[in-house]
DNA sequence: AATTTCATATCGCCG
DNA sequence: CGGCGATGTGAAATT
């Protein structure tokens, strides 16, 4: 990779070089003195100031300032991509088309300007644990639920209302839906259960059916609501998925984390 | 604004400007070949590829691939940044303490390093419409909603179960719950209505009460479950919302969008 | 500090 | 493409 660098390139030159890397589809770093107007899903006005411009190759762009996560305006992706001169101020504007978002950034001064040439990545971004791993192996290992029961479904559809992480029958023969939570368990998540048991009942009028939060915390207020709607909540023991999930990759002789690093190890 | 760019700087190099600049708060961008271990809420590895690094002031550190909106690592601020060389490597670590979480990039090239010195960024940030706007406006202009409908009270708080957003009297002096949604309302909208309709009925239950779902649209299942609810939707014309917003500013004499941006407004 | 809610959320999956 | 749910969601407001 051999970014190019301008340092503070005149705004008619800034032009050339962005309307080329856009046409190439660059990557651009720009430091810059801006102005930016959105329009679409919603309306937000940026008054100048010294700002962070990134365009990446796929069109996403990001104006970001001097502090925080998150950029101040942005376009995940983008169809059009411009920079034109308008007397003292070079407008760079993209468009997106559905939805139909506008971003203008009025460059009025351009500090740096870097065009990366060929950014090579294709290493594999892996998640060591998200809800789905925790999900499957609590379907692997029910009896971290509780004892006797026995999985029917994971990831089940319930018609007109969603999924339930997992579906099965305990031990003495009662359905049970499960929702499972990664985090702490907040009111939304009590509902989304409700939803899926009530479905569930409504299938099945008879039946008797359970339905179980497992997460590894739940807040309080959650947990009222939890009982007063006559569910149940069973507390999840992360540390005991992860250390399951680790025998299992070591049955499987995949690398470990550390080796993998150490190797700069890659894939894709 | 008068950024440094250093370019192949040997890894040693490297190292002494980064921790004069971590140390100095400066804002880095730093085109480099890395691989990320993150470790906190979640787990995760990233192989060897080409990546924008940005550092921030107050130590958001921002880890991009070439494609997307999201970084895919970060650390939205960090209590303490380092920089080390070991061996061949030169690692950067940033240590979160609440969540405690540790962001560990392994550098093996640095293409471009740029320090920016100063950045001048007062500007005031305008967003011109959001579902708090939206719902003051309905609530001064609830003819929108449906002829004869009296506000009682805006944002009103539903013990245990949250807000609800409006709180009226409709033209035969039925109570009304309003919730109301900036986007498509999904079935998550749907049941935070009913929470608040059922709350309603538990405090007064003899008096009748509507529940209305004031959204720009609705998917189909939410439909089906809002009617299966009994509730009601009422379309929202988002672009007269903003009409009326935009005459009311007028009112008041505040500097259009346009007028704004030409003169290169700035406050704060 | 804990909890809730909003966001131009973004993103990926699955129908 | 629409709907749905997770996210290391982030960030602000409120209790």
């Amino acid at each position: 990779m051999k970014p190019l660098v301008f340092t503070h390139p005149p705004l008619q030159v800034a032009e050339l070089l962005l309307r080329e890397a856009f046409s190439k589809r660059k990557l651009i770093v720009m430091f810059c003195r801006c102005s930016v107007v959105y329009e679409g899903r919603s309306a937000t006005i940026l008054g100048e100031g010294d700002r962070l411009v990134i365009v990446k190759p796929d069109g996403a762009v990001l104006v970001h300032r001097p502090r925080g996560y998150s950029p101040v305006n942005w376009q995940p992706d983008s169809q059009l991509l411009e920079a034109k001169l308008e007397g003292d101020v070079l407008l760079v504007r993209s468009l997106r088309a559905k939805p139909r978002e506008l971003l203008e950034i009025r460059v009025s001064r351009v500090d740096t300007l870097i065009v990366a040439e060929e950014m090579v990545d294709n290493a594999e971004f892996q998640e060591l644990i998200d809800e789905a791993e925790i999900r499957d192996t609590l379907a692997r290992h029910p009896e971290l639920i509780e004892p006797g029961l026995r999985i029917v479904t994971v990831e089940k559809r319930i018609e007109g209302r969603g999924y339930a992480d997992i579906y099965g029958v305990d031990s003495q023969g009662r359905h049970v839906v499960i929702e499972v939570k990664r985090v702490t368990a907040g009111r939304e998540a009590v509902e989304q259960l409700r939803r899926y048991v009530d479905a569930w009942r409504k299938e099945n009028p008879q039946a008797p059916v359970r339905g179980i939060l497992v997460a590894p915390s739940i807040t309080e207020p959650a947990a009222k609501l939890l009982e007063e709607y006559g569910l149940e909540f069973r507390k999840l023991d992360l540390k005991r998925i992860r250390k399951i999930l680790e025998e299992e990759r070591k049955g499987k002789k995949q690398p470990s984390l550390l080796s993998f690093v150490k190797k700069g190890g890659s894939a894709g």
